[in-house]
RNA sequence: GCCCCGGUAGUGUAGACCGGCCCAGCAUCUAGGGUUUUCGACCCUAUGACCCGGGUUCGAAUCCCGGCCGGGGCACCA
């Protein structure tokens, strides 16, 4: 089987579905699977971009995909030519110098053949060598495959398969000038390469068709093609060409930049490949267009993630309260590191308490909910009530948990002023969550999954002086 | 305009090829409840679907026809 991206850019969520389908299949099968760069020429729209290049083996290793050989389509330009001499002596193919645009207007659609088509093989292979030798200039003729003017099928009818374009490439430069199109060159290629199965997305079926007509006319073994629906996210709008400008431009960080929606932005953030994995097998093989949420992936995330997330507290933004009356033997909380295994042990954290009172931060949500006297708790450590908002003050009310229990009284997350680590948090949205979190932080290794609590899942990218994390998901 | 494809709960999926075991299974979402010193995890409960109309048949989500709705193709892009 085969990966075939155009190297536009890294791989996204929504290529993952192309990626770990195959991928399913060669593991299952015990197949062979090969990476097929498809860098042949595009088009302004559709521009090859180098880093890609190196971007997209990365996606794959991040999902765990294996891939035997890596080849790219630049390379195999002389076969492309070698075939499309072939074809012309065989009559199944011509060199069209009709307009475009008028050719699609009064040949295509009405299903007329155009003079070019009946000359003869002598003639097309004089004009073949004009296209490779520059006397043609860009787009003043192209290499029409014979699918058949009557089809009734107007998409069908005498598609172009290589084209002139002098845009340099950025891996063989200026060496060709004559470039085959998509469903050309993979109808040779799928053969050439030994591919048994496609798998791909349903726009390509036409594409299959013309493939399957130049199977026919070298009498060659059809590979199986099957073909996947659209997919969109609800919530994820996926560009390549927009994330790619966004990216040169600076207003995206880079491409790992949440919004680009990129596999390196969800490893970033902590997301495990193998919830990407689960959601996209779970979608299956069909035609169907189908719209999905991201929170299927994160439900997969936490499920496999929660359990090694040590938890954190991580205060956004923090109104700093003087905590006031707490005894001196109260000077630590142990918190625990996981609520689920406390075989894991406790966070020590120490309040920093001068003459019976304390710096805390409180998050302003938290806040703003209290009224005065409002009865709560820092979570693990102690009871407050709130003396006054301005300037903030709470005042010791008790130790035990259960006095805060029977009122049903909210029990909030917290920081010390002493010694808390200040943190960047990337949102899903690219803005930066600016805040600090407990002193142990600085203590975790960067690449940790944690947990805010109450705030949410987020991976540690950096840890310093200042903290750098990516927001998961709730 | 021409051609192709699809339509099971909010979302996704199983069942459809080989009609009965499907008054339709599962997951997720949502809403309740339990548990928990997190708005996480875990447990329980609830709501909720075979696009419509004919036909074949003892019997149709499954087969056939028509309609409706949705998506895609008709690029010298991939």
């Amino acid at each position: 089987m085969r990966l075939a991206p155009f190297p536009s850019g890294p791989l996204h969520v929504g290529n993952a579905r192309m990626v770990i389908l195959n991928d399913y299949y060669v593991k299952r099968y015990k197949g062979e699977l090969i990476l097929v760069f498809d860098d042949t020429i595009g088009s302004s729209e559709k521009i090859v971009e180098t880093e890609a290049f190196d971007l997209i083996p990365d996606g794959l290793k991040y999902l765990g995909v294996e891939w035997h050989k890596t080849v790219y389509k630049s390379d195999r330009l002389d076969l492309f030519y070698k075939y499309a001499v072939d074809l012309i002596k065989r009559k199944e193919a011509y060199v069209c110098d009709c307009d475009a645009k008028v050719w699609r207007k009064e040949h295509k659609i009405k299903g007329i053949p155009c003079a070019c088509r009946f000359l003869s093989v002598e003639e097309n292979l004089a004009r073949w060598e004009k296209m490779l030798d520059g006397t043609y200039p860009e787009r003043a003729a192209a290499v029409r495959l014979k699918t058949g003017m009557d089809n009734p099928d107007p998409a069908m009818r005498d598609h172009v398969i290589l084209r002139i374009s002098e845009t340099e490439h950025p891996r063989v430069g200026t060496k060709y000038r004559v470039w085959p199109l998509l469903e050309y060159s993979w109808g040779i290629d799928d053969h050439e390469l030994g591919i048994s199965h496609i798998i791909r997305g349903k726009d390509l079926v036409k594409e299959g068709k013309i493939e399957q007509h130049i199977w026919n006319i070298y009498g060659w073994q059809h590979p199986e093609l099957l073909y996947y629906g659209r997919l969109k996210f609800q919530d994820a709008t996926l560009s390549k060409s927009k994330s790619s400008k966004e990216v040169r431009e600076g207003i995206y960080t880079g491409w790992e930049d949440p919004r680009t929606w990129s596999l390196q932005s969800l490893e970033r953030r902590g997301i495990d490949p193998r919830a990407i994995r689960k959601v996209m097998l779970d979608l299956g093989l069909s035609l169907v267009d189908i719209s999905i949420s991201m929170k299927s992936v994160y439900s997969e995330n936490r499920k496999l993630r929660d359990a090694e997330a040590p938890r954190v507290f991580f205060v956004e933004d923090p109104i700093w309260a003087k905590a006031e009356q707490i005894p001196s033997n109260l000077s630590v909380a142990d918190v625990p590191v996981h609520p689920d295994f406390p075989e894991q042990g406790v966070r020590r954290i120490a309040i920093g308490i001068t003459n019976g009172s304390a710096v805390i931060g409180l998050s302003q949500d938290d806040l703003g909910q209290m009224k005065k006297d409002t009865l709560f708790r820092l979570k693990d450590f102690a009871n407050f009530t709130l003396e006054k908002a301005k300037p903030p003050t709470i005042k010791m009310h008790s130790k035990d948990v259960e006095e805060v229990r029977k009122i049903n009284g909210p029990i909030i997350h917290w920081i010390p002023r002493l010694n808390s680590v200040p943190v960047e948090l990337t949102l899903i949205d690219g803005s930066i969550a600016h805040g600090f979190g407990e002193p142990g932080i600085k203590d975790l290794a960067s690449g940790t999954f944690v947990q805010f609590e109450r705030v949410g899942f987020a991976r540690l990218n950096e840890v310093g002086a200042t903290i750098r994390a990516a927001f998961a998901h709730k």
